[in-house]
DNA sequence: TGCTAAAAATGAACACGTTCAGAAAAGAAC
DNA sequence: GTTCTTTTCTGAACGTGTTCATTTTTAGCA
């Protein structure tokens, strides 16, 4: 009944370490400190890439970096805070490529598609580590910035691709979009999960089951009523191509 | 690159206690294992619900059970699979329940949400724990028996509700049972991250946006082509409050 | 240049989960 | 009972992530 809070992540990281653009000249204490990052972040990739994330210890981190073991944990709340603090940037661009590919589309699902791609292309590169990496984007809380935040921006940008749709007709008026895109991003959670979580999947195994499933979203499960055209152009504006259920798009070429 | 596969859990718990009934006589042996697992089982579980997971040591639990630090690791794999073994039992009850009851209803959304209901309860009733037991069912390979069995069995419950509601006329025959279920429960597991993982939700929020992304997934994003529906509502003639839309049933009464 | 206060770095120390070589208990055979 | 084998138990020991009292570095000022 009772429950502790969980450790209750440390308030914040000591050092405030300058995010980029300063004024033109910056003390030592700056330099120094942006140096270390520098190197945490290079040491802990490194790391993480060669031997996985269970098996790197701070400790060696700490070496590879060149400062103390309790210096780490003045840059990274914790272990798996130096996921982010690595691959923030990384996350921070495929989010944007995604967003510009996805904007180009005229088609839900594949606009989707493009956005999550890049993602899972992403993830693809080191599932061990992407498994930590989704665990803890799923499981903590996504205020306190980092890349708690890129989740928030990504379900807005889902939504915003549910507006565009719903312009263009292809998704009804009446349908809100952030509940719209609040289903979409389930889909996408659950295969990832599936993927690199529960690990009974392949990647591509995913991204068909995540496609198929964004297609059932927009289809309904609901049985059509009768396969009548609607002649009435009162209701939606243009008749929305909405051929056949099962549209056969030939499977997105990745990098 | 090379990734360590994790620490690879453990093969398998030492001792094989048995799971129930045997022949009528048993050997001290057999007592003894059995006696010990059911303290380790009570101790855990009072230390958990007393201080949270956290906050409660293996060395805890084995003092309060009277048996060596050791030994608790041959009855459980690790910390987190205690709480399996704490928790299973009553899970796989709740389930049963869920079912039979999902079984009477009429209406997929309403079974679904009974099914699920079950387990919202038993959840609520300490969310931190919650948390962690969430947290490994979504990530921990579902095979080697336990508590991912059920996850599998909670899958096969869903799929058969589908496959009911189809033939009620319900669901559209051209859909896959499978993929449909899975697709509710992608819902559900994104309605229960929100609440017990990124905690920015509360548990009635999480039920009714769960509903509301089941009534979703019913309709489809697609417009209707005319309202030609059996007995659907329509659209909303009256400008329903703030963006929700479609709400059909009133939010059912739990236990 | 010294002197002082604030900021940052340090590594020994802590508490934890987990392991494993050896000890103890239970069964089997006589 | 006595001996031997097999199963089960045990707690000291290990390696881990993380903390914190102390030391070192930097900045401001005279």
């Amino acid at each position: 009944m009772a429950s502790t809070p969980n450790p209750a992540r440390k308030t914040r990281v000591h050092p405030k370490v300058s995010t980029g653009e300063e004024a033109i000249s910056e003390g030592l204490r700056e330099r120094n400190k942006r140096e270390k990052l520098t190197r945490i972040k290079r040491a802990a990739r490194q790391l993480f890439e060669k031997q996985g994330f269970e098996a790197t210890t701070a400790r060696q981190i700490c070496q590879r970096a060149n400062i103390g073991t309790g210096t780490l944990f003045l840059y990274a709340r914790d272990k798996r805070d130096l996921l982010f603090l690595v691959f923030e940037e990384e996350a921070r661009r495929l989010f944007e490529e995604g967003s510009e590919r996805a904007a180009r589309s005229s088609s839900l699902v594949d606009g989707l598609m493009l956005l999550f791609d890049g993602f899972i292309d992403f993830y693809a590169q080191n599932p061990e580590l992407s498994k930590v990496i989704l665990q803890e984007l799923m499981f903590q809380p996504h205020d306190e910035g980092g890349m708690g935040g890129l989740t928030v921006e990504y379900q807005v940008a889902v939504a915003a691709q549910v507006e565009r749709a719903q312009q263009r007709g292809e998704v009804d008026s009446s349908v809100a979009p952030v509940a719209a895109a609040t289903a979409c991003f389930a889909h996408y959670t659950l295969w990832l999960g599936s993927w690199l979580g529960v690990r009974m999947i392949t990647r591509e195994e995913a991204r068909k089951g995540l496609r198929q499933a964004l297609e059932l979203q927009m289809q309904g499960l609901a049985p059509k009523p009768a396969r009548k055209r609607p002649k009435q152009p009162a209701r939606p504006k243009r008749p929305a191509k909405k051929g056949a259920k099962a549209r056969r798009t030939k499977t997105r070429k990745k990098s």
